[in-house]
DNA sequence: TTGTAGGCGTTATCAT
DNA sequence: ATGATAACGCCTACAA
């Protein structure tokens, strides 16, 4: 591979002038420039990002943590923000965290080794003094999907309760009142909010919540699917069934099935759904939209901004949004 | 950040010294191994990536190469690769490659510029010919779905032409004869094989395939839905259909729910699928298995041979594999 | 066992 | 407008 100083030789110059004229810096004459363009090409001399990083500690790079690369919603999070990030003349590097503090900061860390020019922290499990500690230093990054105090510029959030409050809402006005739960796993900060959305609409109309109607799962489909299975062994005559996830919403429609019990005559269902997998299902199941797509588009023009200096765009809180379809019966 | 340097001057030994116990290589007395990892600990020290990429011109990366970020299909290859990737203890380089020779060239001299250890190649537009010069120099990669003549030990395969076959047959075996086909877009190799397993399967029954049976999309949702509204416009009198993807499938499940349909009362249906959407479905569709998940995995794998020198294990061609549920009726 | 010194391919600061 | 030259942080002969 020819480097710099083969081109420099080539047309006579001196290295730096290559430099010059491949970043576009500084006054060169034209005549020498052309000089070094042919140079250029005759060699088929492309540039070392890694010398050029290595110089400027600076990569051309953005990184993304995820807690995990299965499934359709991380799957989808991850193209739409290598999009994005590819529509910038970027290159994305992927890092997966896991489920701990110690992981995520570990896969912070690969990424800042590597240069990256910004982060997007899909991060679950730091605290937020970490965070804010995290913010100090060099490398900024935007969070998705998650509030910090003090670091509000950075957020793309999504208002996960009152999306479980608007989706059990529309179950009660509907006359629904014994409402099971398809729950995610409870240590995860946004499935308790979600959670918290169910319980606020049951006490506002005056209904208790009953631990019994609710089973966890973790936001899978054999999960959704097992705990469905739970609550109908507990009680069989519910009306209605809130899903925090789209694919606990499939499995639960996977235990329907094989019972023949139909929706939404025997039983109503309004689900969680970010990648419009209930639009598949029979019916189509009503969902509140989890936009997360949008917030990966949004996190990385964010990043963007802060990259370049311009001034960040307001912090936006993505609003749920009640997508009316066909699983919900009106009960009399 | 503590540099190699630093270190060196607090554990009071040269950064030869440093880099020897940092890479395990040479002998070095336990004591001053003991120093340096102190001195180390001491500075947070962080060994920084794109600096021994530049001495060593290698990277611990591995590069992939796709025609588009968006859909599952895609969503879910790199979600594998890069899982497989992350096991290796490696990062992840992701180049999207549009549609033309052009733009696959480009993605990977990207990733080549990266310094990439070893590429994955999901290239549809390269000729044989270029694909076989490319292996000629360092950079060792894989192709993923693509078989070339001279590099077959590089090449992960499926054999669509035959998955095709066996749906249709399968229908056929049914006693349907008048089958239309939602085909993928005419110039990518693997559509085409998928529609010439159609019509061998028909040919090898004394069927005459008939174009005005066959509509063209793009492989997705709403494509699908288009390309079976254009057949049943030309004959409602279709018994069956065969997908060329799961997400036409879907489109075509769409239009069916619209006009009452029903599948497989009035239309049976078989369909080609990777990630299982098929099983979303009511009734769940009856399917030629794409195994894209496990051939990522493979992929990765024989990469990972082929960087640690191995013994490439022997090529693998996929089995296309029918999975039967409940979309297809007997016809009498 | 350890140190010296040159190189990897750029950029960037001075001069000229 | 251009050229030396010193970083950037690490590796690797070659010496000692």
């Amino acid at each position: 591979m020819a480097s710099i100083k083969d081109v420099a030789e080539l047309a006579k110059v001196s290295r730096a002038t290559v430099s010059r004229v491949l970043n576009e810096t500084g006054q060169i004459r034209e005549s020498t420039r052309a000089c070094v363009h042919e140079a250029m090409k005759k060699l088929n001399y492309r540039p070392n990002p890694l010398a050029r990083s290595l110089a400027t500690s600076s990569s051309n790079t953005v990184g993304l943590v995820v807690t995990s690369y299965r499934g359709s919603f991380f799957s989808e999070l991850m193209a739409e923000v290598q999009e994005s990030v590819d529509q910038q003349g970027k290159l994305l590097l992927v890092s997966r965290a896991h489920r701990s503090r110690d992981t995520e900061l570990r896969a912070i860390e690969r990424l800042k080794d590597m240069r990256c020019d910004g982060l997007i922290l899909h991060a679950r499990n730091l605290y937020d003094e970490e965070l804010r500690v995290l913010a100090e230093d060099k490398t900024p990054f935007i969070l998705l999907d998650r509030q910090v105090e003090g670091l509000e510029d950075r957020c793309v959030t999504f208002d996960h309760a009152e999306a479980g409050r608007m989706a059990v809402n529309h179950l009660i006005e509907h006359g629904h009142q014994k409402i099971a739960c398809l729950a995610g796993p409870r240590k995860r900060l946004t499935a308790q909010l979600r959670f918290q959305g169910y319980q606020r609409a049951l006490r506002e109309h005056g209904i208790e919540p009953d631990e019994s109607l609710v089973a966890e799962a973790d936001y899978d489909r054999i999960g959704g699917r097992r705990a469905m299975a739970e609550i109908l062994a507990r009680h069989s005559d519910i009306t209605a069934v809130y899903s925090c996830s789209e694919e606990m919403c499939v499995g639960a429609f996977d235990l329907f099935r094989e019972r023949n019990i139909t929706v939404p005559g025997d039983i109503s269902m309004v689900s969680f759904d970010s990648v419009d997998v209930c639009t598949i299902l029979t019916p189509a199941v009503t969902t509140v939209h989890f936009p997360i797509k949008e917030m990966a588009v949004r996190a990385s023009a964010a990043l963007s901004a802060l990259l370049n200096q311009q001034t960040l765009p307001a912090p936006e809180i993505f609003a749920p949004q009640l997508r009316l379809r066909h699983s919900v019966r009106t009960l009399d």
